[in-house]
DNA sequence: GTGAAAGCGCTAACAG
DNA sequence: CTGTTAGCGCTTTCAC
C-alpha cells in the first residue's frame, strides 16, 4: 500500500568502487575539485550522475561537526512582519543554497531556550534570532552557542553580535511628534513586552517627543500591550472607558494597531473624529482598512536580507575569524493614513 | 571578539567513562531504560546531568537511518491560511518534542522537487506538504521519497498518501448558491492555478451549482488568478471594465479576495451595491476592512493538528507498517459579510 | 545486565 | 594526483 522507504541511496563507496577509485577521490571532487586530475574528476561526476549518488548531509555534518543548516527563530510566525522578512531569507537562502530551519517559539522564552540548545546539539550552522530577552544571564547563553548568531529586529545591550533592525527611538518619535502636531497632548502607548530592546526604544521615543514639547507625561497613559492583539484589544477597551481617556492612541506595533482597532469600533468611537490612532510597523492590506492607518513602515526584505547576508559572511568565514560585530540600524519611515486628526473640543 | 564556538559537548564516551560503565549502557539508559539495572541507570543519568551531556541528533541519524525531524512544506509562508496552519503545526510538535523545518518553495515546482530530494538525502523522518501538481509524475517523485508524507489543503489523484483538507467543491457550491439565491446570474469565478486540486474541484462546484439553478455559463467569466494577489488585481480590473461585465465575483482564495476588492476600490465601485465579492479562505483581521467579505471559513487549526497526528501515527510506526492512507474531509463554514448583495437593475 | 566491537557515510591527514 | 586510514558520536547485535 504505502511507499516503500528503503531503497538505499548510493553511497560514496559505491561511486569509488564503479568509477575504480577510492572514496577519498570521490569525496574530493566534491568538495575541492582542483586536487583531482580533470579526468578522474568527470569520471566520478558521470558514475555519481548514473547512481543517483547525493553526498549524505548527515554524515558530513557528524564529519565536520557544523552543518551548512541555519535556523530563523522568531516569536510569531503569524505576525506578518516576520513573514515579510522570512520571504527574503527565503529567497537569500535559496540562492546561496543553504537550508534553514524556521521555528515559532510562540514569545515563550524557556522553549526558546530549549530549542536554542537542541540546535546547538545538532551542530547548526547558525541562526537568525530575534531575542526574547535582553539581560545578562540570556545574553551568555547566547554567547555559548558554539554558531554564529545574528540578532534581528530585537537587540540585546553589549553589542556582542551582528544586528539589524530599525530605529525604534526614532519611529516612536516620529509619530508622537505627529500626534503633538495634530494638537493632541493625551497620548497614551500601548507598550509591548516590558524590556525588550524596542520597547523600551519605543518608549524612549515616545517620552522625548512629549517633554521636548513641554508635555507632562501621564504614566497611566503608558500600558502594556505585550505586543499582542488581544491584550492590546483589552486595553483600549480599558482606556477608552476612563473618564480622562487619551484623544490618542500610539501603538508599538501591528498586532497591536489591529487590537486597539477593534476595540475603537466595538465601542462605537468613530476613528479619527473621536480618537487618533498610529501605529509601529505595517499590517497587510492595510489599504482595504477603513480608516486607513497612519503608521511608521519598516523596510522588512532590508532586515531579513541583510541578516541572511551577516550570517552568510559569519558561516563562510568559520569558528576561525573573529570579526567585529556589524551593526546596521535601518530608517523607518512614515506613511500618512487618515486615522488621525486634531482632537475634539 | 566573538564568541567562541569550540567547546566541546561531552560526547557518550565521556559519560560512560566517568560513570564506570561502556558507551552502550549509556546508549541503552537513554533508549531502552527497561535493559539497564535501576541503579546503574541511575548513575548514568546523574553522570550525564552533571556533564550536560545530551545525545548528538545528527550522530543518531547517520547511525539511525531516520531522523526525527519533519519538514513542512508550503508554497507561501506569507499566506495567513498556511501561517495558522504552521502555528498549530508548531504546537503539536512541540508537545510532542519532534523538531521540524518550515520551507516555502514560492510556488516554483522545480524548488519544492530540490527541495524534497535534499530532504530525502538528509534522512528527513517525514513531510507535511501542500503537493504543487497532480500529475503522475509528480506522484511518482512523491512516492520515492524514502519518509512518510502526509498532504495538506490539496490532494492529488490516487489516494496513495494521508491527506486532510476542506471540502472544496462545497465550499465553492456555498457561495454560489448564496449569490444565486441573490439574484446573480453573472458570476465571475477567479480561480487558481490551474490543475490543482482546490483549483478543480472549486471549479466543478462552481459550475454545478450555477448549472443546477438553469443557468448557463459563460466561460469568459473564468478567469486563472493563480492563488496569487497581483493576478486576481489585474483580472478584476479587466473584469469590471468589459461592457458585459459581471455583478458578482467568486474568488477561489483569500489573497485573490483581496486583490479583487483592491480593484474593485481603485475602480470606485461600490461593493456590494455595484458588484458583490465573495471568497473562500479566511483574510486576518477581515472585520475591520470594509465591505466585510462574505466568505468561506476553513478550520487551519483541525487541518494542521490532523496532519500533524498522521504524520506522527507514520513516523511512530516506522517503515514496516504499511497502513492504508488516512483522509479527513472538513466541512467548510459560509460566514456572511456584507459585501454580498442582490444585483442592480 | 553489561561490554566489546562493528559500523552508519563521510572527511582529512598522511603517505605514497 | 590518489589511496590508506582513522575516526566524527552513536546504536546494536552478540557474547559473556
Amino acid at each position: 500500500m504505502s511507499a516503500v522507504w528503503k531503497s538505499l541511496m548510493p553511497t560514496i563507496r559505491d561511486v569509488a568502487r564503479l568509477a575504480g577509485v577510492s572514496t577519498s577521490t570521490v569525496s574530493l571532487t566534491f568538495s575541492d575539485a582542483s586536487r583531482v586530475s580533470k579526468e578522474t574528476a568527470r569520471t566520478v561526476r558521470q558514475v555519481a550522475e548514473m547512481l543517483g549518488y547525493r553526498p549524505n548531509p548527515v554524515a558530513q555534518s557528524l564529519k565536520r561537526g557544523q552543518s551548512l543548516m541555519f535556523a530563523v527563530v522568531v516569536g510569531d510566525i503569524a505576525n506578518p512582519f516576520f513573514t515579510s522578512i522570512l520571504k527574503k531569507i527565503s529567497a537569500a537562502a535559496n540562492k546561496a543554497n543553504y537550508q534553514f530551519i524556521i521555528s515559532d517559539t510562540n514569545f515563550d522564552v524557556e522553549r526558546e531556550l530549549t530549542l536554542l540548545s537542541q540546535l546547538d546539539a545538532q551542530k547548526i550552522g547558525g541562526v537568525i534570532l530575534t531575542p526574547s530577552r535582553t539581560s545578562d544571564e540570556y545574553s551568555r547563553r547566547l554567547q555559548n552557542l558554539r554558531c554564529p548568531v545574528v540578532l534581528m529586529d530585537q537587540n540585546i545591550p553589549g553589542g556582542q553580535f551582528d544586528f539589524v533592525g530599525t530605529d525604534s527611538r526614532l519611529a516612536a518619535s516620529m509619530l508622537t511628534e505627529h500626534l503633538i502636531r495634530l494638537g493632541h497632548t493625551r497620548i497614551a502607548q500601548l507598550s509591548g513586552t516590558a524590556g525588550l530592546w524596542n520597547t523600551i526604544e519605543r518608549l524612549e521615543g515616545y517620552r522625548a517627543s512629549l517633554t521636548g514639547a513641554g508635555i507632562e507625561i501621564d504614566e497611566s497613559l503608558i500600558v502594556d500591550g505585550g505586543y499582542q492583539l488581544e491584550l492590546s484589544y483589552q486595553q483600549t477597551m480599558r482606556l477608552l472607558t476612563r473618564p480622562d481617556r487619551p484623544t490618542a492612541i500610539l501603538t508599538a506595533n501591528n498586532l497591536m494597531g489591529v487590537g486597539a482597532m477593534r476595540a475603537v469600533q466595538e465601542l462605537g468611537f468613530r476613528c479619527p473624529e473621536d480618537i487618533s490612532l498610529a501605529t509601529i510597523d505595517d499590517i497587510p492590506w492595510s489599504t482595504l482598512m477603513r480608516p486607513q492607518l497612519t503608521m511608521i513602515r519598516q523596510d522588512a526584505a532590508a532586515v531579513g536580507g541583510i541578516a541572511t547576508r551577516y550570517l552568510f559572511d559569519r558561516m563562510a568565514a568559520g569558528s576561525s575569524a573573529s570579526t567585529a560585530p556589524r551593526a546596521t540600524v535601518l530608517a523607518p519611515q512614515l506613511s500618512m493614513g487618515n486615522s488621525t486628526a486634531p482632537p475634539k473640543k
